[in-house]
DNA sequence: CGTAACATGTAACGCGTTACATGATTGG
DNA sequence: CCAATCATGTAACGCGTTACATGTTACG
């Protein structure tokens, strides 16, 4: 059985205990969404495919008089998940328009090209401070919640720290560097 | 004018010298791939577009008796770049499945979480491999071209440093951790 | 002589986002 | 009472990949 890997996070995320297809995003949105994001029009329908696959199985609890659907993993579901996790991982790409147009900045003059840098820095910085608070959440969640949001951080650390190195090379005296034959 | 992202990429491409769709592939595919693709599906469809907008030109440069059209930027293609590159960036997005597996890992022992650690690590070291051969040439194109790689490799080794890091904690005696409240 | 590289394109498909629609409940 | 949050869904759209189709040329 093939399945997306969206669905993966769908059964990931009802694995420990019975959610609600709102509240699966919203799991989503504040543990993994820095390197997998989801959004409703993909996990409303991929929750009754999964269901119909039996590898969730849905049941009517509602909240007053609001309806509410949450789903539980099945044996069938936690077999599949587990499968999952032991094959090595595939998916791994990145999309950084920064990267893009500091890579094309031989057209600007280098103060311009410091702009995009400070940009892509004071973006990663504000995605540090929201994750920091965001610790001792994860921490109450387990081990490799925290594992992973702190490598986030760390990441994201490295990252600003980066651009304002390269800033730095580019409004220093050797800019263009010569280059050697 | 809004173009796609991968629009600017084509007119980044031929801004410093006229190339062929081919030629254009063939250049992203040696210098922005790790953080931003583009296949023939996209590339020769934006090429006739870009063209039809004025953005470009192309001219038939057969070479023998192989038909080669070559794309040049015209002065509002180059304008409509430089334009591009002075905005913030806004895209950045990352996709990770060995992370989504890794926060998943409390199903599994240990001893199979590191594994995850490992396949990932090999992947980015494997990665920073073909970077370095990268090098030399990127040294020749230009300083933003190397800037970008060697931070594409710094990346890499980050990663890769920081998977080893995880799984020695992974498998140490400290692992897993009491959870304080 | 065969195969890798050069060269151009398109159609189908998959995945995911955005926007919209609808309505209940909670808290200030 | 109003806004935010809870809750569920769908339709349209955009972007991008894969696979296919076709043919040439250089090189070993």
């Amino acid at each position: 059985m093939d399945l997306s890997p969206t669905a993966y996070v769908i059964l990931g995320m009802v694995s420990s205990e019975p959610r609600s297809g709102y509240e699966i995003k919203a799991a989503v949105d504040n543990s993994v969404r820095i390197f997998w994001a989801a959004s409703y029009g993909q996990i409303y329908p991929e929750l009754k495919r999964l269901s119909e696959a039996g590898l969730v199985e849905g049941s009517d609890v509602p909240r007053g008089e609001r309806k509410r659907t949450v789903y539980a993993i099945t044996e069938d579901g936690e077999a599949e998940l587990v499968a999952w996790l032991r094959q090595p991982p595939e998916t791994a790409e990145m999309r950084e328009e920064g990267l893009l147009k500091l890579f094309f900045s031989g057209l600007l003059p280098p103060e311009e090209a410091a702009t995009t840098l400070r940009s892509m820095r004071a973006h990663r910085l504000e995605l540090v401070a929201r994750l920091r608070e965001m610790e001792s959440e994860a921490s109450k969640k387990g081990p490799f919640s925290l594992m992973v949001l702190q490598g986030g951080i760390e990441y994201n650390e490295w990252f600003a720290d980066w651009c304002e190195r390269m800033e730095t090379r580019l409004l220093g005296p050797a800019w263009p560097p010569e280059r050697s034959k």
